[in-house]
DNA sequence: CTGTTAGCGCCTTCAG
DNA sequence: CTGAAGGCGCTAACAG
């Protein structure tokens, strides 16, 4: 039916649907769709192999915004990172990414930037693409009014059917994926001690974000636990990351009681500090050791290696997802990762240590 | 595991529709929809506030799915990335989902892991999520079977009225982003024969990668002109990047006629090859040059800083999807990004050069 | 087993 | 300017 479609294929023809394929098959819609998408009811192989074919040969594809309007089920999962181009995020993603392609979903990707504003309108967004489940991948912030309005959307996105998981505890209810940040950086911690370090100085990250604040918190509790107090100037805080730390190392390389050993909270920054020490003549680790967190992939083969916490970021991804997808559980699911110290070639024992 | 029913307000009720707020404002299902998204008709602005003000105060939250059948266009483009978890590709990715989000459009995507079976498969998913847009951004492959079954797909999908376009030439008419890979390895050989670079080698990549082959050429290509004819074994491959690159660089500076440079077509693989020489007490630069391409960010801080040629990820991922969504131009568009050599600390003069 | 028929939630001519 | 009504493409009861 319908005048003679223009050969000229430029046009944007309308594509095919279920019905044409039915027509074509000489069956009614119903038992095409049963035909091409067996599910509670299927039908029988004859049928299905002629329809199958009639429907490639028409280069037939299902439209999934109708069926997931008719089926009242979505296929896509929706992801929230900060931001994709930092190491820690891009893997994360694309753990979440594989685990999702792999329960037959699709992701929706959202980059938030370190915005709450953002990190809300995503949720509002995704909640309206009606996805399947909902992933925090970014870290949650320190901040009681952030947590407020999270823990509302939250709950309408639950109330929606939506499986919702984070990575990192937003201080919500919810399903959630928790790297042992406050155990590494505490192990890092006592290793530093062990190799007989006394001076070291923190260089953080973004203040208020939960995941750097709590490798601060467990790196600051492990040394006061041996005897080792910070001063305030001992924890600098950077946010451009880039400039701000290569800026801050080097004042702490030029104070009168320079550091044995510099923690940076993130892999980046630790690189970025070992580059400005680099800069300054200063060696490592034999005058300064640096140890980052967090063990992400680009740096792998960067000399002299790395002494950081390693932290299995596609894993938390796959796992995030994990719990998003399955959300049906009544009672909130916590994940603990573990974070190990892997000692490498920027951190060293002290000569005389005592 | 009892059989705790759940209380409260737990149960997923039934979301909001548009309906519901019509009827709560007292008014058609049409002025509703005219006054919550003003399009071709709005509603006038008495109206339009109070049903606004309803559909907050019912928590209404429009369904995409339902409005884009019906309107019959979604708000979705879908990106095509080889592996997240590569720096270049999680660059590309962030300034494609942030262009993206600029129009208002939400990002799709999905990772094919270098196979060409998954392209396809991720076509045809996309397709049938009726994307707005698609964008290509991984690197294509220098086969004819590919192309040809991409072509097809690539007619299927415009005729659907689904921009397309693609980073690097994937050999099927489309609107793409060319960065320069021939030029800027040209450009790059070039400067290390004008160093008095002679013996040089090659780690490339995976092959048949179109964006790899590209590089080895361009910078063969330079070679030859300045008189230096490159052997098969002077031009490695690596597939597994990691073990390979860093084997390969082993071997070749085990040579008894040992490169004095080597060019690896990628910043991950000429971080390997640093690694590698590291490890075997070769100094960079004294005894060999290195230089990578692409230039990118997680590699900025290191030290001794990377020779490479700078490729604008970010951009080409904004490019590509600027120009996929504004896909409606009959002619063909290509935009080519140049591609610029930064040199740094990795390579140096040679001596006694000729 | 197959076909008919309501919707899914929204948009958009078309009357009023 | 507003409302009624017919789809958008597909699914899932229902009959037959």
């Amino acid at each position: 039916m319908g005048k003679e479609s223009d050969t000229g294929p430029k046009t944007a023809r309308r594509a095919m649907k279920l019905a044409d394929v039915a027509e074509a098959a000489g069956v009614s819609l119903a038992t095409a769709s049963r035909a091409l998408f067996p599910r509670a009811r299927s039908a029988p192989e004859p049928v299905r192999e002629h329809v199958q074919r009639v429907a490639v040969d028409l280069g037939y594809v299902p439209n999934v915004l109708a069926s997931s309007l008719a089926a009242g089920a979505t296929t896509t999962v929706g992801l929230l990172v900060h931001d994709l181009s930092d190491p820690y995020y891009a893997e994360v993603a694309a753990g979440a990414v594989s685990e999702a392609d792999g329960a037959n979903l699709v992701t929706l990707m959202i980059t938030t930037q370190w915005e709450p504003a953002r990190v809300f309108a995503a949720l509002s967004s995704l909640r309206s693409q009606r996805v399947r489940a909902l992933v925090l991948a970014g870290s949650g912030f320190a901040d009681s009014d952030y947590r407020r309005a999270l823990r509302r959307e939250v709950r309408a996105l639950r109330d929606a059917g939506i499986g919702v998981s984070s990575i990192s505890d937003h201080g919500v209810p919810m399903d959630m994926v928790l790297p042992d940040n406050r155990g590494g950086a505490a192990d890092l911690a006592r290793m530093l001690v062990d190799l007989g370090h006394r001076r070291i100085a923190i260089v953080g990250g973004r203040r208020h974000v939960v995941t750097m604040d709590d490798r601060v918190t467990g790196f600051r509790e492990a040394l006061a636990e041996a005897g080792i107090e910070l001063n305030d100037d001992d924890v600098v805080h950077t946010d451009s990351t880039r400039e701000c730390a290569y800026e801050a190392t080097a004042d702490l390389a030029n104070r009168k009681n320079r550091p044995t050993a510099i923690f940076a909270v993130t892999d980046m920054l630790a690189v970025s500090v070992l580059g400005a020490l680099y800069d300054l003549g200063v060696r490592v680790p034999d005058e300064i050791s640096v140890a980052g967190f967090t063990d992400v992939a680009p740096l792998h083969e960067v000399r002299p290696a790395l002494t950081t916490v390693r932290l299995p970021l596609q894993e938390m991804g796959r796992a995030a997802v994990e719990l998003a997808i399955s959300g049906k559980a009544k009672r909130q699911r916590k994940l603990t990762v573990p974070a190990e110290v892997v000692q490498r070639a920027t951190t060293r024992r002290l000569p005389r240590a005592r």
